[in-house]
RNA sequence: GGUCCCAUCGUCUAUCGGUUAGGACAGCUGGUUUUCAUCCUGCAAAGGGGGGUUCGAUUCCCCCUGGGACCGCCA
């Protein structure tokens, strides 16, 4: 048994999409738990909608969420000769043949079916053509000559057995008359010779592969592994496409999702394996297997997104839950400066508790990473006098602390109730808008320690107080 | 219209002929909490319909229904 070698070929039209993510993800954790490597490919034969920007953005949203592949990534457009040389042997060897069927002719029979409502297939009237009858300036193509009888059986290693009749299959091109190879042509004769065991790709795919399988069978080569894995659906239970929102992982990276969250959800999204759903990246290769993978298209459900990722953020190491906040905000908000740090890291313990985003943690860490805080209007009316006094009485006293902590903070509270004759809610809630602008937040004890004395002093001051 | 695929709680799914049909997310209760949360209790929620096969079908087979994909000189 030879090595097992999957790949994703993706192809530079556009942003990579969250389905294709997750062909990408179960191709390389497929040739991981086997083993074997994983390669990607770049269809770029399209010249007219291929754009290397979009190269270089797949290639970094697959790092992103923790693929990489193995060698040099395959560029397809540098292979067009490999490709054509096999056309030409398919037409020799009588697996294809010219076209000479002009542009308007293919047409006005598409018209003509669609008026019957019946589908349209090429006539094949060129297959059987004397070349010595043809005028040698007409343009041709070429097309391959698909079988007509009998049935094909595909054994898909997720679907199962796939028959259907030969002749539902036209005669497609492989060279168009500019005498550019096809998608078909191109992509058997690369898995070929990049020596794909596993093709791994989307449900709709499964026409091409009855193509692809012709085009190995004429050449006699060896047949890889197929495995078509069902679509994923938008909540309205169609087919995930470009256009809508939401679908390229930069949408989900710039609202905070965190890679690892993102992968594992995409990972359980048409996979399972029992009642498991938390997988790290090493479990994830170590538990993947094809027999997990459903046979029915799944929807995307943000929810479940969001509190995976919440998931995420309160268990991983906090170091590094802060290494991924400075880089999301560096990116999406504004750099965190180093001073902030300080006050930051240790706070991250009750900031996380609230948040289901990176951007959640930067918005409840505003407070610190603002100097200046910015008052909710409708907040700020609950400051009243009497809540006044109490914030200036406060201020005093924390004034003449050494260290803040909540063992010596709570007693200053907790007389200011007795003295005032209110509740917490009559203490706290004052001076958790006069330090942060809004009545909602952490603990006024961590708001007040992850600021420090000075900070709170200042805040505590005339602004508020006039 | 043709070809193919699919069908369990709202969502992702477990079950590989015998279960009170399980889990997770979301939802709703209650408790803890100075707010918002977190955390902890609990509740509700499902095998599309009809035929077979079988002692027994969510599970196997057929039909219907519903949903989806493909039908480019795009990839």
């Amino acid at each position: 048994m030879s090595k097992v070698a999957t790949r994703f070929a993706p192809s530079p039209t556009g942003p990579l999409h969250i389905g294709g993510v997750r062909t990408a993800l179960f191709n390389w954790l497929y040739s991981k738990n086997q083993k074997g490597t994983f390669h990607l490919r770049i269809e770029d034969t399209d010249k007219e909608r291929s754009k290397n920007e979009f190269k270089v953005q797949i290639i970094k949203s697959l790092k992103w969420i923790g693929i990489e592949h193995d060698g040099d990534e395959y560029i397809q457009s540098t292979k067009i000769n490999d490709h054509i040389n096999v056309a030409n042997e398919l037409l020799k060897n009588g697996n294809a043949y010219k076209c000479y069927c002009s542009n308007e002719e293919i047409e006005e029979q598409k018209i003509r079916a669609k008026q019957k409502k019946q589908p349209y297939m090429y006539n094949r009237k060129c297959r059987e053509l004397n070349e010595k009858n043809v005028a040698k300036d007409i343009n041709s193509v070429v097309r391959f000559k698909s079988k007509i009888e009998g049935s094909s059986t595909l054994k898909d290693l997720v679907q199962g057995n796939v028959e259907i009749e030969n002749i539902t299959i036209e005669d497609f091109i492989i060279l168009r008359n500019d005498g550019t190879p096809t998608y078909n042509l191109s992509a058997s004769v690369d898995d070929h010779q990049m020596n794909m065991t596993h093709i791994i790709r989307g449900d709709d795919h499964k026409i091409n592969t009855f193509k692809q399988i012709q085009i190995y069978l004429a050449m006699k080569w060896k047949l890889p592994s197929f495995a078509h894995i069902p679509l994923i659906h938008t909540i309205e239970g169609k087919k995930l496409s470009k256009r809508d929102n939401a679908s390229t992982l930069d949408d989900y990276s710039k609202i905070g999702i965190m890679p690892d969250a993102l992968r594992n959800y995409l990972l359980r999204l048409g996979w399972s394996y029992k009642d498991k759903e938390i997988f790290t990246l090493e479990e994830s290769i170590q538990y993947f297997n094809l027999e997990g993978i459903g046979k029915s298209p799944s929807k995307l459900d943000i929810s479940r997104i969001l509190s995976m990722n919440e998931h995420y953020i309160k268990t991983i190491d906090e170091k590094e839950l802060y290494k991924h906040l400075t880089k999301y905000c560096e990116i999406y908000k504004e750099k965190i400066n180093s001073d902030k740090e300080k006050k930051i890291k240790p706070s991250l313990g009750f900031l996380k508790n609230k948040a289901k985003t990176l951007e959640d943690i930067y918005n409840n860490s505003k407070y610190i990473i603002f100097d200046e805080v910015n008052f909710n209007q409708e907040d700020l009316k609950l400051v009243d006098d009497k809540a006044k006094k109490i914030i200036s009485n406060f201020s005093n006293k924390v004034s003449k602390l050494d260290n803040l902590s909540k063992k010596v903070l709570e007693p200053i509270v907790n007389d200011l109730i007795k003295l005032n004759e209110t509740n917490f809610k009559g203490v706290g809630q004052p001076l958790r808008i006069a330090l942060t602008g809004s009545k909602f937040g952490p603990g006024v004890y961590d708001i007040i320690i992850s600021l420090g004395k000075e900070e709170v002093i200042k805040r505590l001051g005339d602004k508020i107080l006039s």
